[in-house]
RNA sequence: GCCCCCGUAGCUCAACCGGACAGAGCGGCGGACUUCUAAUCCGCGGGUUGCAGGUUCGAGUCCUGCCGGGGGCGCCA
């Protein structure tokens, strides 16, 4: 159980208990929220008594005392009451250095913890059209998920990610038309680009590959044919490029999911029928309607275009069907760039004409990214149809920074991404910063052991008391809280602050307690186990929960 | 026109979903390395939280209205 988890609970039975013995009013126990507080007042505190002042119509401070007073004798902290009703919590340094063994015992799973329950999540995130590279935008789609996903995972979800291929549509048509029209000029025939075609360079590349692979075999077909074995040769050259460029920057899935596949094995048929039943079907100047507006939408949507073909729209109902009644996840969350918000009503309707509880589906909306270079915007030349993609940002700066950085704001901020601050290793880049602390410790630990200590159960925890030493700790013991607070509000840039805010905790301790003391070999023993801890707890962060890496050596 | 997001220190942003005196980093100035790595640390300044009301013990946070910026309102995704 976590410090907050640990502290609420003693606040609950010292309420219940006061109630019982009439030194409170009975009314029903409320939640008990207790959150972090400044060193002056504490470490934790909560506003409770405060809260309750109306409902038991007593004062805030004679409730804060009531509390105090019936709070169960506990070896973690001391309570104390402050105007104007606060209930401050103070933890022992006994019981701080002591979960030093905690750590020592569960290793990387001391942040586990179960609020999810065990409960069977979805994340499905990134999902960009298969028809070409990832654009860097894409990039804070896919840490956001990922993320999102490691930490859903460790407070106690079952957590699937997933990548919605859309392998069907207009979209994949043009793909296809376009990479035929390369394919048949790189053989000498003057194919024309479709339309609003796909211009990248990239698309002669992979036409470049096929003619290798094919040679002009394609041509002799007849050209339905040719664009179709042409999708599907180059929808697999890009996936095997996306998993690539996706597991360089750290990101991997469980499921890639076919749109295609919904309308091959009549899922779309099927909900198609089942709306018709529930009469939210209907036809008008030759489109085929989905009245949403009868659910709660916004206005009714197109599902089949008058040249019948589904929308995407279309599509998205029949994927959600899938997730939430066949395969019956007990909650999704499909992360999207906010130029999709017009998209999340529409979807909470569908929720409702499926029968399903729209608290089910959470729309997770980030904003966009614009990629700088020493302030300037870094502009994309439309014309050519080129971009800016994950792989060339990854190839220039590496991921660890870009994992970061897009992290350091909230979900609702853009981001400038500055290329030449991302590898800069100044104080204004914070990535370095965090890993140098994990550094420090693994060169202390070199050279404890090349001296002749061992790090291990011998250290005599109890003597951890400077101050610097308790703050550190104090900081450690907050994380597995950090991590619940940031799988409920979907807020994981709230993890690179504490990083930073751990880093600073540990080079503030590294400043005024020396480790290795040939002088002090007790002290020694204890800091080693510490530092040790804490080492273990920057590794876990920095690799497990921010997917970045924990260098040894800088 | 309607809907969503944002507006906080010179700059970039936090503020744990209504709590205590609004915090970091960067930039500026001045200091600290014969030490377990100075990719570090210490000190100094800096604010009418866009404006005006409202709700209550208490508002950067919630409500209303304005101002300013971005996004969305398609038989595109």
């Amino acid at each position: 159980m976590t410090v907050r988890q640990e502290l609420a609970k003693l606040v609950e039975r010292a309420l219940r208990e006061a109630q019982e013995q009439g030194a409170l009013p009975s009314f029903p126990l409320p939640s008990v929220e207790v959150t972090p507080t400044k060193p002056e007042f504490g470490d934790y505190s909560t506003s409770l008594p405060l809260q309750l002042a109306r409902m038991a119509r007593m004062a805030p401070m004679r409730i804060a005392e009531a509390i105090r007073e019936h709070l169960p004798p506990s070896d973690m902290a001391t309570a104390e009451v402050t105007a104007p009703g606060f209930l401050n919590f103070r933890l022992k340094p006994q019981w701080v250095a002591s979960q030093i063994a905690a750590i020592e015992k569960a290793g990387r799973d001391w942040t586990r913890s179960q609020v999810g329950e065990g409960r069977r999540v979805q994340v499905e995130f990134v999902s960009a059209n298969p028809t070409g590279p990832l654009h860097f935008g894409g990039a804070r789609n896919a840490v956001l998920g990922d993320t999102m996903a490691r930490v859903l995972d460790i407070v106690g979800y079952q957590v699937q990610r997933e990548y919605y291929v859309n392998d069907a549509g207009t979209q994949m048509r043009k793909f296809g038309e376009s990479l035929y029209a390369r394919y048949a000029q790189l053989l000498g025939r003057d194919e024309p680009m479709p339309e609003d075609g796909y211009m990248g360079q990239y698309m002669v590349e992979y036409a470049r590959r096929i003619v290798e692979e094919h040679g002009d075999t394609f041509l002799a077909l007849p050209r339905e044919e040719a664009v179709q074995k042409l999708t599907d040769l180059g929808l697999n050259m890009v996936l095997e490029e996306l998993k690539q460029d996706l597991a360089a920057l750290g990101v991997r899935f469980d499921n890639w999911f076919s749109e295609r596949s919904l309308y091959e094995d009549g899922t779309f048929e099927r909900v198609l029928a089942l709306l018709r039943e529930k009469g939210l079907i209907y036809e008008k100047e030759g489109a085929l309607w989905f009245a949403a507006t009868q659910v709660g939408g916004p206005k009714d949507e197109v599902l089949v275009r008058s040249s019948g073909e589904p929308g995407y729209f279309a599509s998205d109902i029949a994927y959600h069907y899938n997730k939430f009644v066949i395969r019956g996840f007990d909650w999704v969350i499909d992360v999207w760039a906010v130029d999709h918000q017009g998209h999340v009503p529409r979807m909470k309707a569908v929720m409702k004409a499926l029968g399903v509880d729209p608290d089910r589906l959470t729309i997770l909306l980030y904003n966009l990214v614009t990629l700088k270079r020493h302030g300037e915007e870094v502009k994309l030349s439309k014309r050519a149809g080129d971009i800016i993609t994950l792989r060339e940002v990854l190839d220039e700066v590496g991921p660890d920074p870009i994992r970061f950085m897009l992290l350091t704001r909230s979900n609702t901020a853009k981001i400038d991404f500055d290329l030449a601050l991302a590898v800069e290793q100044s104080q204004e880049n914070p990535v370095y910063y965090v890993q140098y602390a994990h550094t420090r410790i693994a060169g202390i630990l070199r050279k404890a052991r090349a001296e002749g200590w061992t790090v291990g159960e011998e250290g005599d925890l109890s003597l951890l008391t400077h101050p610097s030493e308790q703050a550190l700790l104090k900081k450690v013991l907050d994380l597995p809280d950090l991590l619940i607070t940031v799988a409920e509000r979907l807020e994981p840039h709230h993890l690179t602050y504490y990083a930073q805010e751990l880093a600073t905790h540990f080079h503030a301790f590294y400043r005024d307690c020396r480790v290795i003391d040939p002088e002090a070999p007790e002290l020694t023993q204890a800091r080693l186990r510490l530092v040790a801890a804490v080492k273990l707890i920057f590794a876990h962060l920095l690799e497990d929960i921010l997917g970045m890496t924990a260098p040894e050596v800088m």
